[in-house]
DNA sequence: GTCTATAATTCGATAGAC
DNA sequence: GTCTATCGAATTATAGAC
């Protein structure tokens, strides 16, 4: 037989799983190939080196995602009657409605997505070059909703902002197991936590 | 010569400096013994294996600053006036005044500290062990200043607290980096950009 | 496209002289 | 306490048959 190129997104999902709970250091190709019970050949084959594979799995989900919190930014902002809220929606809603339709896939890649944002080289860079245009465009979006804040205030409120995401989509699973055996959220619920955090603190100068 | 025993203060600083860079699994103990200058076996010698020579770079500054938050909590709780700020202060200014006492030294631990909570096996359990304690004071203390919420609710409200703190540690430097070249800052300034975001966030149910 | 076999490094850890 | 030398295992990546 010639192709049965499912072998491909198949690594992928196998290649997430361990780029999510172990890092990008902390995971090797033969700890992949051995799960994904694929040869050693087939990840060089379809995707190159270990780097070029992480990249892969990226491109996926996580590149697109930042293309859809970009147009939403943009949908909800050029109403007339916006506000900072509308901003902190355009970009918690996307990865969590994401992450929730794809189900039990979802709880792998809300781990890759969050742990993503915490990786030392070579996958800072990566993740860098992808939120460049993310951060100005939403540290646009401050400016124009949290008037005269000073350029650091303004870089911060970002970090901040994203940090709670990346809080969620990696602590879900531990703080869940703390409190509950239930593990069914809804996307809209788990923004609204968020959104009421972030737009609580970001409105104050001094406490 | 018998004995020079700052080797083992130069190993742990060059080790924290690598670990805090490139993250557990991303750092050779080949890379640390060669910036260090000393021999492979000196690292054995002192502390055993790798795992046990992270085990140690966190022992010297992680460990007792959970220690010196407790007390802080403690002495500011015990007041009959307390309240949330109280708390809070209590957990952030803590680490915040020991990465500025450190001076240039406080940039490598300051990135040491953050990169920890984001690490996956086996430094999560390292820090998972350490943080119980903490976070258990923490969250009592939330709910006599928060009362009447869920327990779902304090336990986010502490993991939103302490990503806040890890965000500034692991994101100082590129984020002044990238609106300015100064990179002199005050800890009580920095606790209360983190308290006011952070008491905004805790205050309100719903946006 | 898939596989076996292996090249070429690098890793953590240890043995043993001084 | 410090060093040299090295072991055995694991790593990424590639070559070449089918």
């Amino acid at each position: 037989m010639a192709t049965k190129s499912n072998t491909k997104a198949h690594i992928l999902d196998i290649a997430e799983k361990h780029f999510a709970r172990d890092g990008f250091a902390g995971t090797s190709l033969r700890a992949i190939i051995k799960d994904a019970r694929v040869n050693v050949a087939a990840i060089a084959y379809h995707f190159g080196t270990k780097e070029e594979l992480y990249r892969a799995v990226t491109m996926r989900f996580a590149a697109p995602l930042v293309q859809e919190q970009l147009q939403r930014l943009q949908a909800e902002t050029e109403r007339e009657d916006a506000n900072l809220i509308d901003v902190l929606r355009a970009f918690y809603e996307p990865p969590l409605e994401l992450i929730k339709k794809m189900g039990k896939k979802g709880d792998t890649l809300s781990l890759f997505l969050g742990r993503a944002h915490t990786e030392p080289e070579p996958v800072y860079s990566l993740v860098d070059s992808h939120y460049g245009l993310c951060r100005d465009h939403f540290i646009a979006a401050f400016r124009r909703f949290l008037p005269d804040l000073s350029e650091a205030d303004y870089q911060w409120r970002f970090e901040f902002m994203l940090s709670l995401i990346v809080c969620f989509l990696t602590r879900q699973k531990p703080v869940r197991a703390r409190y509950s055996k239930d593990i069914d959220w809804h996307p809209t619920e788990v923004a609204a936590t968020l959104i009421t955090f972030c737009a609580g603190g970001m409105g104050k100068e001094h406490y």
